[in-house]
DNA sequence: AGACTTTTTTCACTTAATGAAATAAGATGG
DNA sequence: CCATCTTATTTCATTAAGTGAAAAAAGTCT
């Protein structure tokens, strides 16, 4: 429910204001930022030197004179503070110290031995603790902790609702690490944790709007509006794994996003395939890819012209600024990307958005980070669960 | 780009916020208000009262007291100002004079002979014209025109950006209207026209999230979010009508919406149905269905059960609170749409959202009418084309 | 060095909300 | 029927955050 606006709403507004334009746009005087906010040169002047006292704005170099006193460069200070971001596997949890711009300072990675929440919670104490073992300093420098996995999270109570992935029901694993590590711990979906990193420092940065599609373990998707995540009513916006596809006018035939479109489905499929042409010793699916396989070239791209038709859908359906497509299934190459913006370009209703490919390994856990830094560019929920 | 917040938007935001707790709740007393918005009772005293100056709101009946003074119920009076809504169609504009719940008041009709933004926009004046013949009372009681048509429409700008049913393209239509009417003017698609009605007094009124289908002339949606129409970048969320279906693995079946969904296109595979079934003299489809000929109910089963398994996927991909689905087609009944809610309940990956029914005769006029009695309720954009 | 220019800060003022106290209006009970 | 209790609403002094104008700071240019 929509909540009243006093002045400290309203002067945390103009706060997160602020410090959104100085994220998008790096450095800039106050005169500027004066201008861009709306503000008066008045209120800019407290507004920044209360964030340097706090320590989250520094003064850079003075730039080019116009003939008078020249500007002074205000800029975010991504050293000021830490976070650490734990993404959970099915029998591992990754973990990264990153600062506010979610560049990796120091990463470690504890075993599950069974996904048990209690296992779980104690795999990411011990993380923690590897990552910054002085509890001062965590007390002092680390603003909190993100964890992402998949599943339907309601992230304002830090509950997992469902995990079909870990067999969860209803598991407060944000209260469960809160109580061990004695930071603020943020829960969120993976897709989402990634699309949250994508916002701040990737390719929505300057965006408002934007439609993640993920094509990893398996196929998910996250939405953002207004610069926001956008959850749904029930926490499964984007939860496009299980849509059924009923083929036109063959209703009978229903195809699973992930069991035909995931990276162990792509693999699992060329493992077919190969068994099928006798004579043939297996080679690995992205190998074939990239040294041109007429067979895996085919099939990476049915398949990635298959997505791409999909996309088509989401994209006419919600209308993003811009598409960004990672995953694991990334590592296809172009074999399975082009034809995917291919058919997207055919299909499109008008000019589809531009379509940006970011992978890397460790993004996940990069992603998992920028859900606690994301708290200082959002006024919302600023809280967490301690 | 968002904005500062001075105290002046802040006021706004909060008599926003008072005026959308009374549309969704009905009579509220100053207390409850007070208790709701989270303002003070001082606060709310002062709000209310300038409102009651204004017109807006009104003073009901003392409710039962419980031991001490009776609560005085305040209410928005729907009565106090008209607003006008039309609806282009590519024959002619309806139009309707509705109060503020856009409750009819009066309705006309006025004929196209081409669909030349002039004569659109002559066509239009004439419709207000016979609506509110005394200017006097236009630019008393008149809060403005809303306009709905099919297209992407910039609704800042008051400009259509395509309409391929009318052929325009970058149509500035509110201002050429608003020069003839001389009272604020404001255009919208008119799936997104019918989607704000029915938030502000319909199905979405106590809901924040809503996914609209139309299935009439063509095939449309809108998507609300947060009490808000989700436009998209380019003006062009929702435009599903042209979506391309890749059937599974079968990459060339291509079936478009409005192709197959549509209400023409319904009843078209119904006369070809005819044709085919030597001997049998043509029924209507409507009555055919309602008698429960086999044929009929059959088409219209499988065409409902596709729209329903197309509708996971948008609803699986944006997770609204409540589906809301209306259009000509509806008249089918049943037969249509039974099974198109089997199919949802049937291949969705959660419990699926309630999906509400919701057809009536002239509603895209009174939807065109909501366009400028939403402006009251809302904030942003409050000005309209002038 | 003195005259401009441009940026940033200071300060008196305005506005909208708040909490506490006052007032209004009805209920209750002898 | 009056005194007292209860609940609803209004009044008022106070507070917080932003504004505009003027002052101060920090340059450039001749």
């Amino acid at each position: 429910m929509a909540l009243k606006v006093d002045q400290g709403t309203a002067k945390a507004l103009n706060r997160r204001l602020a410090l959104n334009l100085l994220r998008r746009e790096g450095g800039l005087s106050r005169g500027e930022l004066a201008a861009k906010t709306g503000l008066s040169n008045a209120a800019i002047t407290g507004l920044v030197s209360e964030l340097i006292e706090e320590g989250f704005l520094k003064e850079g170099e003075s730039t080019q004179s116009t003939g008078g006193r020249k500007p002074v460069l205000v800029e975010l200070d991504y050293a000021a503070r830490y976070s650490i971001g734990l993404k959970l596997m099915s029998d591992r949890v990754e973990a990264v110290l990153t600062d506010l711009s979610t560049e990796p300072l120091a990463a470690t990675v504890v075993a599950l031995s069974n996904v048990e929440p209690e296992t779980v919670a104690e795999a990411s104490r011990q993380a923690v603790q590897q990552l910054i073992p002085d509890s001062d300093l965590r007390s002092e420098k680390l603003i909190g902790v993100g964890l992402a996995m998949p599943g339907l999270i309601d992230v304002e109570h830090g509950v997992c609702r469902i995990s079909h992935r870990f067999g969860w029901h209803n598991v407060p694993i944000a209260s469960l690490l809160a109580e061990q590590v004695h930071v603020p711990v943020w829960v969120d979906n993976d897709v989402n944790a990634f699309a949250i990193a994508q916002q701040l420092f990737g390719a929505a940065r300057r965006r408002s709007s934007a439609l993640v599609l993920i094509i990893g373990t398996g196929v998910g998707s996250a939405l953002i509006f207004h610069g926001q995540i956008h959850r749904g009513a029930r926490f499964a916006a984007g939860e496009i794994g299980f849509a059924v596809d009923g083929g036109g006018l063959k209703t009978d035939t229903f195809a699973n996003w992930s069991h035909r479109f995931s990276e162990p489905a792509i693999e699992r499929q060329w493992a077919e395939l190969c068994a099928t042409s006798a004579g043939q010793k297996p080679v690995k699916l992205q190998e074939a890819a990239e040294s041109g396989d007429p067979q895996a070239v085919e099939l990476l791209g049915s398949i990635g012209r298959d997505i791409g038709i999909r996309l088509v859908g989401m994209i006419d359906l919600v209308d993003p600024e811009v598409v960004i497509v990672g995953g694991e299934a990334i590592r296809f190459g172009k074999a399975l990307i082009d034809p995917m913006i291919e058919a997207v370009k055919q299909y499109s209703f008008e000019v589809p958005p531009p379509i940006e490919i970011d992978w890397e390994n460790n993004i996940w856990s990069r992603g998992a980070s920028a859900l606690a830094i994301q708290k200082f560019f959002d006024f919302e929920s600023a809280d967490g669960v301690a």
